[in-house]
DNA sequence: AAAGTGACAATTA
DNA sequence: CTAATTGCCACTT
């Protein structure tokens, strides 16, 4: 399996309410150094089975999202309890 | 095969 | 606290 699959795989059973962090996402599937990689997956993943808002950075921050950048994810969060 | 891409991480100033 | 720097990795061209 590839590790995009294992990543997203991972990420789609994040309950709700929690949140994991890129690194993390990582490690699960395997690589704990490929954090990188698992922001570029979920930036052309278009699986809408996969919560991809759940999973932020590292230093507590949103990171990235779509085009309308960190604030539609923030949103997202906070609707599910997320303290950011 | 080599170079390019990007929603990251840790360190340093 | 922010900004710049360097290292990192999976995947695509």
């Amino acid at each position: 399996m590839l590790f995009s699959e294992r990543a997203k795989k991972i990420v789609s059973r994040i309950p709700k309410g929690s949140v994991l962090t890129y690194k993390e996402v990582a490690r699960l599937a395997g690589n704990p150094k490929a954090s990188r990689a698992v922001g570029t997956i979920m930036s052309n993943n278009r699986d809408i089975n996969v919560p991809c808002h759940r999973v932020i950075r590292s230093d507590g921050r949103a990171g990235g999202y779509n085009k309308d950048g960190s604030r539609q994810k923030i949103a997202r969060l906070r609707e599910e309890g997320v303290f950011l």
